[in-house]
RNA sequence: GCCUGGGUAGUAUAGCCAGGUCUAGUAUCGGCGGCUGUCGCCCGCCGGACCCGGGUUCAAAUCCCGGCCCAGGCGCCA
């Protein structure tokens, strides 16, 4: 389905009133002569229409007789103008109190404006304060005076109605939407598995722990061992939701609390879970540029659609390379940020890097049975950047609990996974994607911050 | 956990190295006034700050010590 036949469903799915096409039609009753639209929805095409809209005051410019105000709403930004001549003393006074981020309902008639940049602008005739804002804010959201990732987190309701930002999680938006229709469309059943869990599902990474009934419990880092189990149920699983690692990692691209996009599936190798894993990488781009383009041109984004399959080195090539590149590294060890930065240099966009050596890989993945010194497992990169994970699993039992002790994992903690794999585990493969990390690809952001609405790192737990 | 850098009005910054000329400059912001086409509006007046504690000194925003807070990076990872 192309972009208007989407679009197209989708209005037709929603209820629609007037020029208000949007599925937050109900929200507010249109009166009588008044069509209810959307800031971003007033065009030319709409000259002389008698429109009411509701929003928040992004600023206001008054020039004595004349004010003009910038409406704003998820949809975008629409200027109105008011003249005080002529006005009566409700208008005069209204127009006198009003605060920027204030949310109003504007009454007035669409008119092309030729004076204006937008070209079209609403004539007002009545506005009413429906929730005045105080004068002073803490930060300005027009952005005229920048602002640090402190102050802007410190307030993040008002720093996520900046365009710009807005701007991002509607992008986030379509792409929740592009991967659930991708996978479904490749027969993969949407899970949710426990994010409070009784052990640690890989051993090392540091786990929050939670006091569950007085028992020592952990926030899940990962629904790995979950979503292996039920393939031998689905066959084909996904679930996209919120994991959590207690590192005390400080960088742009590390927090404490993410969301990772995970899949699982039966009779598939990990060959087979990298081709999905680039098919919906694509899709999800070629459905962010048929419907977010408003967005990416706010973000500045010029985005271009990458091409499959993406290119795939192995770990042993990666090594070769860093040697050519002048930075030999000795083999077993995993790829480090440096030695990422270094092979960025030469692979700029996505690509896999294949094989790690398997004693630094979990012990549920597979090794290569002609190798078994390296595993069938890949990581997906963006430049130095890693995205995504993933690999064929074991599924023969035996070998699962060789692995487990080799690892010096304590048997008896896994022991509910393990029978599983007495009870007919096929092949399965899979992998996990870091959502917001597609996200600050996709939006060009530096800071994973940017990407999400109230992020949780080792410094910051409120708001 | 380790390394580096930093905390000046609501916000963002200048000043710090080379202490005094800082009753701390600028922009934005807020208040008041003016302006009929602004769109980072403009013009005038007004308002508001040196993170906390200790020390050195005739004199500390500036130098030293301790604390608290923040940013970035590394290891680890999505």
């Amino acid at each position: 389905m192309g972009r208007e036949g989407r679009v197209r469903k989708r209005l037709s799915q929603g209820p629609v009133r007037g020029l208000y096409s949007d599925d937050m039609a109900g929200n507010a009753e249109s009166e009588a002569g008044f069509e209810q639209i959307r800031s971003g929805m007033v065009r030319p095409e709409l000259d002389g229409r008698r429109v009411v809209l509701q929003g928040w005051i992004h600023e206001i410019r008054d020039l004595g007789s004349l004010v003009f105000i910038v409406l704003r709403d998820s949809s975008g930004l629409c200027q109105v103008v008011f003249s005080r001549v002529g006005a009566d003393s409700a208008l005069s006074a209204a127009l006198d109190g009003l605060t920027r981020e204030s949310a109003v309902r504007v009454w007035g008639t669409v008119r092309v404006a030729p004076q204006s940049r937008m070209g079209v602008e609403v004539k007002g005739e009545r506005i009413e304060v429906v929730a005045k804002a105080v004068e002073k804010l803490p930060y300005d959201v027009t952005g005229k005076v920048p602002a640090s990732m402190t102050t802007r987190l410190n307030h993040r309701i008002l720093d996520l109605r900046k365009p710009v930002n807005t701007a991002i999680f509607m992008i986030a938006d379509t792409v929740f939407d592009a991967i659930r229709e991708y996978l479904r469309g490749q027969g993969f059943v949407e899970v949710r598995t426990p994010k409070i869990i009784a052990t640690a599902t890989e051993g090392g990474a540091a786990l929050f722990k939670v006091d569950y009934f007085g028992k020592a419990a952990y926030l899940a880092q990962s629904p790995q061992l979950y979503k292996e189990e039920l393939v031998t149920v689905f066959e084909r699983v996904f679930e996209i939701g919120p994991f959590f690692r207690a590192e005390a990692s400080h960088t742009r691209r590390h927090v404490s609390e993410f969301t990772s996009v995970d899949i699982e599936a039966a009779f598939m190798n990990y060959e087979g879970v990298m081709q999905v894993l680039e098919g919906m990488v694509a899709h999800v781009f070629k459905r962010v540029l048929e419907e977010r383009q408003r967005e990416l041109d706010l973000l500045g984004v010029s985005l271009r659609p990458p091409k499959t399959p993406f290119k795939r080195i192995t770990y042993d090539e990666a090594l070769k390379e860093l040697a050519e590149l002048g930075h030999p590294k000795s083999w077993g060890g995993d790829l480090e940020t440096p030695d990422l930065r270094y092979l960025a240099k030469r692979h700029t966009g996505f690509y896999f890097i294949t094989h790690f050596p398997t004693a630094i890989k979990p012990f549920y993945i597979q090794p290569d049975p002609n190798n078994p010194q390296v595993s069938e497992s890949f990581d997906l990169m963006y430049q130095w950047l890693e995205l995504a994970s993933g690999g064929t699993r074991i599924s023969d039992p035996a070998l699962l609990r060789q692995r487990l002790q080799e690892q010096g994992l304590n048997p008896e903690s896994f022991k509910h996974h393990v029978a599983v794999y007495d009870y007919g585990m096929p092949v399965h493969a899979g992998w996990g994607l870091g959502f917001e990390r597609l996200i600050m690809v996709i939006t060009r952001r530096t800071n994973i911050r940017d990407v999400i609405l109230f992020p949780r790192d080792r410094f910051r737990l409120v708001p």
